[in-house]
DNA sequence: TGGCTCATGTAATCTGTTACATGATTCT
DNA sequence: AGAATCATGTAACAGATTACATGAGCCA
Protein backbone atom coordinates (compact mmCIF):
# COMPACT_ATOMS: atom_id res chain seq x y z
CA UNK A 1 0.00 0.00 0.00
CA UNK A 2 2.67 2.67 -0.95
CA UNK A 3 -0.01 4.41 -2.78
CA UNK A 4 -1.41 8.18 -1.95
CA UNK A 5 -4.39 7.51 -4.06
CA UNK A 6 -7.50 9.18 -2.30
CA UNK A 7 -9.94 7.66 -4.93
CA UNK A 8 -9.04 4.16 -2.85
CA UNK A 9 -9.85 6.19 0.32
CA UNK A 10 -12.71 7.58 -0.49
CA UNK A 11 -13.70 3.90 -1.97
CA UNK A 12 -12.74 2.06 1.32
CA UNK A 13 -14.64 4.77 3.25
CA UNK A 14 -17.58 4.22 1.26
CA UNK A 15 -17.55 0.13 1.74
CA UNK A 16 -17.19 0.66 5.09
CA UNK A 17 -20.58 1.20 5.57
CA UNK A 18 -22.15 -1.14 3.19
CA UNK A 19 -21.36 -3.04 -0.16
CA UNK A 20 -21.54 -1.56 -3.27
CA UNK A 21 -20.87 -1.92 -6.81
CA UNK A 22 -19.00 1.27 -9.02
CA UNK A 23 -21.50 2.58 -10.36
CA UNK A 24 -22.99 2.80 -6.77
CA UNK A 25 -19.79 4.44 -5.67
CA UNK A 26 -19.95 7.06 -8.37
CA UNK A 27 -23.36 7.75 -7.24
CA UNK A 28 -22.54 8.51 -3.60
CA UNK A 29 -19.01 10.58 -4.82
CA UNK A 30 -21.71 12.60 -6.86
CA UNK A 31 -23.56 13.67 -3.90
CA UNK A 32 -22.86 14.62 -0.37
CA UNK A 33 -19.23 14.15 -1.22
CA UNK A 34 -19.02 15.98 -4.34
CA UNK A 35 -18.50 19.47 -2.96
CA UNK A 36 -14.94 18.76 -1.67
CA UNK A 37 -14.03 15.47 -3.73
CA UNK A 38 -15.06 14.10 -6.75
CA UNK A 39 -14.40 10.65 -9.08
CA UNK A 40 -15.54 9.42 -12.47
CA UNK A 41 -16.11 5.78 -13.79
CA UNK A 42 -12.39 6.05 -15.46
CA UNK A 43 -10.94 6.79 -12.16
CA UNK A 44 -13.50 4.42 -10.10
CA UNK A 45 -12.99 1.45 -11.90
CA UNK A 46 -9.28 0.90 -11.85
CA UNK A 47 -9.47 1.82 -8.19
CA UNK A 48 -11.44 -0.85 -7.64
CA UNK A 49 -9.70 -3.53 -9.49
CA UNK A 50 -6.30 -2.23 -7.72
CA UNK A 51 -7.95 -2.60 -4.33
CA UNK A 52 -9.08 -6.17 -5.20
CA UNK A 53 -5.44 -7.17 -6.08
CA UNK A 54 -4.61 -6.02 -2.52
CA UNK A 55 -7.15 -7.78 -0.79
CA UNK A 56 -8.37 -4.49 0.45
CA UNK A 57 -11.84 -5.46 -0.99
CA UNK A 58 -13.60 -8.27 -2.07
CA UNK A 59 -15.76 -8.70 -5.20
CA UNK A 60 -19.05 -10.54 -5.37
CA UNK A 61 -21.07 -10.92 -8.69
CA UNK A 62 -24.53 -10.43 -8.07
CA UNK A 63 -25.94 -10.08 -11.28
CA UNK A 64 -29.60 -10.31 -11.80
CA UNK A 65 -30.86 -11.90 -15.16
CA UNK A 66 -28.53 -10.22 -18.30
CA UNK A 67 -27.54 -7.16 -16.80
CA UNK A 68 -23.91 -7.26 -14.71
CA UNK A 69 -23.58 -5.96 -11.22
CA UNK A 70 -20.68 -6.59 -8.97
CA UNK A 71 -20.91 -5.95 -5.53
CA UNK A 72 -18.12 -4.89 -3.65
CA UNK A 73 -16.98 -5.70 0.19
CA UNK A 74 -14.57 -4.26 2.49
CA UNK A 75 -12.10 -6.73 4.05
CA UNK A 76 -10.25 -6.44 7.97
CA UNK A 77 -6.96 -4.91 5.89
CA UNK A 78 -9.29 -2.64 4.36
CA UNK A 79 -10.90 -1.16 7.31
CA UNK A 80 -7.09 -1.39 8.87
CA UNK A 81 -5.88 0.83 5.62
CA UNK A 82 -8.82 3.55 6.23
CA UNK A 83 -7.84 3.49 9.89
CA UNK A 84 -4.67 4.13 9.03
CA UNK A 85 -4.91 6.60 6.56
CA UNK A 86 -7.63 8.26 9.27
CA UNK A 87 -4.89 8.68 12.04
CA UNK A 88 -1.91 9.55 9.52
CA UNK A 89 -1.63 13.52 10.40
CA UNK A 90 -1.13 14.61 6.76
CA UNK A 91 -3.71 15.97 4.77
CA UNK A 92 -3.50 17.79 1.61
CA UNK A 93 -6.07 20.66 1.34
CA UNK A 94 -6.40 22.55 -1.45
CA UNK A 95 -8.30 24.92 -3.31
CA UNK A 96 -8.32 25.46 -6.80
CA UNK A 97 -11.07 28.19 -8.05
CA UNK A 98 -10.21 29.37 -11.34
CA UNK A 99 -12.75 32.42 -10.35
CA UNK A 100 -9.78 34.21 -8.04
CA UNK A 101 -7.88 33.19 -10.77
CA UNK A 102 -9.49 35.49 -12.91
CA UNK A 103 -10.31 38.30 -10.72
CA UNK A 104 -6.33 38.36 -9.75
CA UNK A 105 -5.50 39.05 -13.29
CA UNK A 106 -8.43 40.97 -13.85
CA UNK A 107 -6.71 44.17 -14.67
CA UNK A 108 -6.39 43.08 -18.44
CA UNK A 109 -10.14 43.26 -18.87
CA UNK A 110 -11.50 45.73 -16.62
CA UNK A 111 -13.95 45.84 -14.22
CA UNK A 112 -17.40 44.60 -15.97
CA UNK A 113 -15.70 41.30 -17.16
CA UNK A 114 -15.08 40.66 -13.41
CA UNK A 115 -18.26 42.19 -11.79
CA UNK A 116 -19.65 39.30 -14.18
CA UNK A 117 -17.04 36.65 -12.89
CA UNK A 118 -18.15 37.08 -9.23
CA UNK A 119 -21.84 36.95 -10.86
CA UNK A 120 -21.47 33.61 -11.69
CA UNK A 121 -19.50 32.42 -9.17
CA UNK A 122 -22.41 34.00 -6.93
CA UNK A 123 -25.02 32.28 -8.72
CA UNK A 124 -23.19 28.56 -8.63
CA UNK A 125 -22.76 28.98 -5.29
CA UNK A 126 -26.23 30.22 -4.31
CA UNK A 127 -27.27 26.77 -6.39
CA UNK A 128 -24.94 24.81 -4.08
CA UNK A 129 -26.03 26.06 -0.69
CA UNK A 130 -29.42 25.25 -1.22
CA UNK A 131 -28.68 21.68 -1.66
CA UNK A 132 -26.29 21.87 0.57
CA UNK A 133 -28.61 23.13 3.38
CA UNK A 134 -31.17 20.89 2.65
CA UNK A 135 -28.48 18.04 3.30
CA UNK A 136 -28.02 19.78 6.79
CA UNK A 137 -31.11 20.21 8.14
CA UNK A 138 -32.24 16.30 7.01
CA UNK A 139 -29.04 15.49 8.94
CA UNK A 140 -30.23 17.59 11.98
CA UNK A 141 -32.86 15.52 12.87
CA UNK A 142 -31.25 12.28 12.48
CA UNK A 143 -28.94 12.32 14.45
CA UNK A 144 -29.11 8.88 16.17
CA UNK A 145 -26.22 7.35 13.79
CA UNK A 146 -23.08 7.77 14.77
CA UNK A 147 -22.20 8.52 11.29
CA UNK A 148 -24.40 11.35 10.72
CA UNK A 149 -22.52 13.54 13.31
CA UNK A 150 -19.50 13.37 10.14
CA UNK A 151 -22.04 13.82 7.65
CA UNK A 152 -23.16 16.81 9.12
CA UNK A 153 -19.82 18.35 10.28
CA UNK A 154 -18.77 18.10 6.57
CA UNK A 155 -22.10 19.22 5.61
CA UNK A 156 -22.07 22.39 7.60
CA UNK A 157 -18.52 23.47 6.71
CA UNK A 158 -20.06 23.90 3.20
CA UNK A 159 -22.82 25.93 4.36
CA UNK A 160 -20.62 28.26 6.10
CA UNK A 161 -18.21 28.60 3.95
CA UNK A 162 -20.71 29.06 1.05
CA UNK A 163 -22.59 31.73 3.24
CA UNK A 164 -19.29 33.54 3.42
CA UNK A 165 -18.75 33.20 -0.49
CA UNK A 166 -21.85 35.06 -0.96
CA UNK A 167 -21.27 37.93 1.34
CA UNK A 168 -18.17 37.91 -0.29
CA UNK A 169 -19.50 38.73 -3.63
CA UNK A 170 -21.45 41.27 -2.99
CA UNK A 171 -18.79 43.35 -1.09
CA UNK A 172 -16.37 42.55 -4.11
CA UNK A 173 -19.09 44.03 -6.42
CA UNK A 174 -19.47 46.88 -4.36
CA UNK A 175 -15.99 47.81 -4.29
CA UNK A 176 -15.37 47.88 -7.99
CA UNK A 177 -18.45 49.72 -8.66
CA UNK A 178 -17.69 52.37 -6.65
CA UNK A 179 -14.18 53.08 -6.79
CA UNK A 180 -12.88 55.52 -8.93
CA UNK A 181 -10.73 53.71 -11.51
CA UNK A 182 -9.02 54.84 -14.86
CA UNK A 183 -11.47 53.83 -17.82
CA UNK A 184 -8.47 53.57 -20.09
CA UNK A 185 -8.39 49.97 -18.42
CA UNK A 186 -11.68 49.64 -19.64
CA UNK A 187 -11.89 50.69 -22.99
CA UNK A 188 -9.15 48.96 -24.04
CA UNK B 1 -4.64 27.52 -28.42
CA UNK B 2 -6.80 24.22 -27.82
CA UNK B 3 -5.27 23.84 -24.80
CA UNK B 4 -7.19 25.03 -21.62
CA UNK B 5 -3.94 23.87 -18.95
CA UNK B 6 -4.47 26.87 -16.15
CA UNK B 7 -1.04 27.49 -15.93
CA UNK B 8 -0.74 28.90 -19.19
CA UNK B 9 -3.29 31.67 -17.80
CA UNK B 10 -1.01 31.73 -14.74
CA UNK B 11 2.25 32.60 -16.61
CA UNK B 12 0.27 35.31 -19.20
CA UNK B 13 -1.28 36.25 -16.11
CA UNK B 14 2.11 37.30 -14.32
CA UNK B 15 3.90 38.50 -17.43
CA UNK B 16 1.19 40.73 -18.16
CA UNK B 17 2.81 43.73 -15.53
CA UNK B 18 6.36 42.42 -16.06
CA UNK B 19 8.91 40.42 -17.98
CA UNK B 20 10.03 37.53 -15.50
CA UNK B 21 12.31 34.45 -15.77
CA UNK B 22 11.27 31.15 -14.97
CA UNK B 23 12.61 30.93 -11.93
CA UNK B 24 10.48 34.27 -10.71
CA UNK B 25 7.18 32.86 -12.00
CA UNK B 26 7.44 29.99 -9.25
CA UNK B 27 8.55 32.52 -6.88
CA UNK B 28 5.22 34.73 -7.45
CA UNK B 29 3.30 31.55 -7.37
CA UNK B 30 4.41 30.65 -4.24
CA UNK B 31 3.20 34.06 -2.90
CA UNK B 32 -0.42 35.37 -3.21
CA UNK B 33 -0.93 33.23 -5.40
CA UNK B 34 -0.45 30.10 -3.75
CA UNK B 35 -3.60 29.59 -1.50
CA UNK B 36 -5.81 29.08 -4.56
CA UNK B 37 -3.67 27.83 -7.14
CA UNK B 38 0.14 25.95 -7.17
CA UNK B 39 2.78 25.35 -9.88
CA UNK B 40 6.04 23.30 -9.81
CA UNK B 41 9.15 23.66 -11.80
CA UNK B 42 8.23 20.39 -13.75
CA UNK B 43 4.95 22.77 -15.01
CA UNK B 44 6.45 25.88 -15.63
CA UNK B 45 9.40 25.11 -17.80
CA UNK B 46 7.40 23.32 -20.51
CA UNK B 47 4.91 25.94 -20.21
CA UNK B 48 6.96 28.50 -20.77
CA UNK B 49 8.44 26.25 -23.94
CA UNK B 50 4.84 25.68 -25.67
CA UNK B 51 3.64 28.93 -24.31
CA UNK B 52 6.80 30.24 -26.54
CA UNK B 53 6.06 28.06 -29.75
CA UNK B 54 2.54 29.57 -30.37
CA UNK B 55 4.35 33.02 -29.80
CA UNK B 56 2.48 33.93 -27.06
CA UNK B 57 5.54 35.21 -25.34
CA UNK B 58 9.04 35.62 -26.20
CA UNK B 59 11.88 34.48 -24.83
CA UNK B 60 15.48 36.96 -24.00
CA UNK B 61 18.65 35.45 -22.80
CA UNK B 62 19.76 38.08 -19.89
CA UNK B 63 22.69 35.70 -18.33
CA UNK B 64 24.75 37.75 -15.77
CA UNK B 65 28.15 36.01 -16.53
CA UNK B 66 27.91 32.49 -15.97
CA UNK B 67 24.82 32.43 -14.34
CA UNK B 68 21.84 31.90 -16.87
CA UNK B 69 18.58 33.47 -17.37
CA UNK B 70 15.52 33.83 -19.73
CA UNK B 71 13.26 36.35 -19.52
CA UNK B 72 9.86 36.11 -20.51
CA UNK B 73 8.28 38.60 -22.53
CA UNK B 74 4.00 38.92 -23.28
CA UNK B 75 3.33 39.23 -26.70
CA UNK B 76 0.05 41.00 -28.39
CA UNK B 77 -1.12 37.50 -28.81
CA UNK B 78 -0.74 36.44 -25.68
CA UNK B 79 -2.26 39.64 -23.89
CA UNK B 80 -5.10 38.89 -26.69
CA UNK B 81 -5.18 35.16 -25.20
CA UNK B 82 -5.56 36.16 -21.90
CA UNK B 83 -8.77 38.97 -22.22
CA UNK B 84 -10.26 35.41 -23.78
CA UNK B 85 -10.02 33.60 -21.08
CA UNK B 86 -11.10 36.03 -19.09
CA UNK B 87 -13.70 37.09 -20.98
CA UNK B 88 -15.14 32.95 -20.73
CA UNK B 89 -18.25 32.54 -18.74
CA UNK B 90 -16.50 29.15 -17.56
CA UNK B 91 -14.75 28.64 -14.47
CA UNK B 92 -14.03 25.24 -12.92
CA UNK B 93 -14.01 25.66 -9.00
CA UNK B 94 -12.98 22.66 -6.86
CA UNK B 95 -11.79 22.49 -3.41
CA UNK B 96 -9.87 19.51 -2.73
CA UNK B 97 -10.19 19.07 1.51
CA UNK B 98 -8.22 15.77 2.35
CA UNK B 99 -9.41 16.88 6.17
CA UNK B 100 -13.07 16.88 4.99
CA UNK B 101 -12.84 13.47 3.37
CA UNK B 102 -11.20 12.00 6.57
CA UNK B 103 -13.72 13.81 8.57
CA UNK B 104 -16.70 12.53 6.65
CA UNK B 105 -15.90 8.94 7.10
CA UNK B 106 -13.95 9.51 10.36
CA UNK B 107 -16.73 6.69 12.29
CA UNK B 108 -14.23 3.94 11.66
CA UNK B 109 -11.17 6.00 13.97
CA UNK B 110 -13.37 7.37 16.55
CA UNK B 111 -13.77 11.09 18.08
CA UNK B 112 -10.63 11.55 19.20
CA UNK B 113 -8.39 11.25 15.77
CA UNK B 114 -11.33 13.53 14.23
CA UNK B 115 -10.25 16.13 16.87
CA UNK B 116 -6.71 15.70 16.47
CA UNK B 117 -7.11 16.21 12.61
CA UNK B 118 -9.76 19.14 13.31
CA UNK B 119 -7.19 20.53 15.13
CA UNK B 120 -4.29 20.27 12.60
CA UNK B 121 -6.46 21.54 9.81
CA UNK B 122 -7.11 24.45 12.48
CA UNK B 123 -3.16 25.63 13.91
CA UNK B 124 -2.39 25.28 9.10
CA UNK B 125 -5.59 27.65 8.99
CA UNK B 126 -4.72 30.38 11.34
CA UNK B 127 -1.00 30.46 10.40
CA UNK B 128 -2.23 31.12 6.84
CA UNK B 129 -4.48 33.34 8.05
CA UNK B 130 -1.86 35.18 9.20
CA UNK B 131 -0.06 35.64 6.18
CA UNK B 132 -2.73 36.66 4.37
CA UNK B 133 -4.08 39.45 6.97
CA UNK B 134 -0.81 40.86 6.46
CA UNK B 135 -0.92 40.92 2.75
CA UNK B 136 -4.33 41.73 3.00
CA UNK B 137 -3.88 45.10 4.82
CA UNK B 138 -0.51 46.19 2.38
CA UNK B 139 -2.81 46.41 -0.43
CA UNK B 140 -5.32 48.16 1.58
CA UNK B 141 -2.53 51.08 2.37
CA UNK B 142 -2.19 51.00 -1.74
CA UNK B 143 -5.03 51.52 -3.19
CA UNK B 144 -3.49 54.00 -6.38
CA UNK B 145 -2.43 51.25 -8.38
CA UNK B 146 -5.30 49.24 -10.50
CA UNK B 147 -4.20 45.58 -9.97
CA UNK B 148 -3.85 46.23 -6.29
CA UNK B 149 -7.71 46.67 -5.99
CA UNK B 150 -7.78 42.78 -7.58
CA UNK B 151 -5.02 41.49 -5.42
CA UNK B 152 -7.31 43.01 -2.27
CA UNK B 153 -10.06 41.46 -3.62
CA UNK B 154 -8.43 38.17 -3.81
CA UNK B 155 -6.40 37.92 -0.42
CA UNK B 156 -9.73 39.35 1.34
CA UNK B 157 -11.37 36.02 0.49
CA UNK B 158 -9.28 34.04 1.43
CA UNK B 159 -9.18 36.20 4.96
CA UNK B 160 -12.85 36.25 4.73
CA UNK B 161 -13.07 31.97 4.46
CA UNK B 162 -10.09 31.38 6.66
CA UNK B 163 -11.58 33.02 9.74
CA UNK B 164 -14.95 30.92 8.97
CA UNK B 165 -12.89 27.99 8.99
CA UNK B 166 -11.43 28.39 12.51
CA UNK B 167 -14.78 29.24 13.70
CA UNK B 168 -16.69 25.72 12.24
CA UNK B 169 -13.40 24.21 14.11
CA UNK B 170 -14.10 25.34 17.16
CA UNK B 171 -17.54 24.57 16.81
CA UNK B 172 -16.82 20.62 15.31
CA UNK B 173 -15.07 20.20 18.37
CA UNK B 174 -17.47 21.31 20.57
CA UNK B 175 -20.13 19.00 19.01
CA UNK B 176 -17.87 16.02 18.85
CA UNK B 177 -16.59 16.79 22.64
CA UNK B 178 -20.28 17.23 23.96
CA UNK B 179 -22.78 15.31 22.36
CA UNK B 180 -22.94 11.77 23.57
CA UNK B 181 -21.89 8.66 21.75
CA UNK B 182 -21.08 4.86 21.99
CA UNK B 183 -18.14 3.99 23.16
CA UNK B 184 -17.83 0.53 20.76
CA UNK B 185 -16.65 2.89 17.61
CA UNK B 186 -13.93 4.55 19.90
CA UNK B 187 -12.27 1.29 21.61
CA UNK B 188 -12.04 -0.82 18.13
C1' DT C 1 35.06 25.42 2.36
C1' DG C 2 30.39 24.61 2.84
C1' DG C 3 25.80 25.78 2.47
C1' DC C 4 22.25 28.53 0.59
C1' DT C 5 20.05 30.70 -3.12
C1' DC C 6 19.82 31.45 -8.07
C1' DA C 7 18.66 29.11 -12.26
C1' DT C 8 17.19 25.75 -15.87
C1' DG C 9 15.60 21.80 -17.36
C1' DT C 10 14.31 16.52 -18.05
C1' DA C 11 12.27 12.01 -17.05
C1' DA C 12 9.59 8.85 -14.67
C1' DT C 13 5.59 8.31 -12.68
C1' DC C 14 1.15 9.03 -11.13
C1' DT C 15 -3.52 10.36 -11.52
C1' DG C 16 -7.39 12.06 -13.48
C1' DT C 17 -10.51 13.32 -17.47
C1' DT C 18 -12.93 12.39 -21.56
C1' DA C 19 -14.65 9.86 -24.92
C1' DC C 20 -15.75 5.62 -26.51
C1' DA C 21 -17.75 0.86 -26.59
C1' DT C 22 -21.16 -2.31 -25.16
C1' DG C 23 -25.42 -4.02 -23.71
C1' DA C 24 -29.47 -4.88 -20.52
C1' DT C 25 -33.65 -3.15 -18.14
C1' DT C 26 -37.30 -0.06 -17.11
C1' DC C 27 -40.46 3.44 -17.89
C1' DT C 28 -43.63 6.12 -20.83
C1' DA D 1 -40.72 1.94 -29.89
C1' DG D 2 -37.69 4.99 -27.88
C1' DA D 3 -35.57 7.26 -24.14
C1' DA D 4 -33.57 7.11 -19.80
C1' DT D 5 -31.19 4.68 -16.53
C1' DC D 6 -28.42 0.76 -14.94
C1' DA D 7 -23.93 -1.14 -15.43
C1' DT D 8 -19.01 -2.13 -16.59
C1' DG D 9 -15.09 -1.20 -18.53
C1' DT D 10 -10.97 0.55 -21.80
C1' DA D 11 -7.97 3.76 -24.27
C1' DA D 12 -6.16 8.05 -25.37
C1' DC D 13 -4.84 11.99 -23.60
C1' DA D 14 -3.84 15.78 -20.38
C1' DG D 15 -1.63 17.52 -16.55
C1' DA D 16 0.79 17.53 -12.32
C1' DT D 17 4.32 15.87 -8.95
C1' DT D 18 8.67 14.28 -7.74
C1' DA D 19 13.07 13.37 -8.13
C1' DC D 20 16.97 13.93 -10.53
C1' DA D 21 20.81 16.32 -12.91
C1' DT D 22 23.60 20.27 -13.47
C1' DG D 23 26.10 24.27 -12.37
C1' DA D 24 27.10 29.27 -10.97
C1' DG D 25 27.34 33.01 -7.46
C1' DC D 26 27.23 34.69 -2.74
C1' DC D 27 28.00 34.87 2.05
C1' DA D 28 29.97 33.46 6.54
Amino acid sequence: MAQERKIDKVILGLLCHEDLSGYDIKKRMDGAVSFFWKGSFGNIYPALKDLENSALITKTDSSVGGRERSVYHITDAGRDALKEWLCDEQASNELRYETLLKLFFSSGAGREVSIRNIELFEKQTARDLEILKTCCRSLENAQDNEDHIYYYLTASFGVETYEVYLRWCKKAKKILRATPHNSIAESS
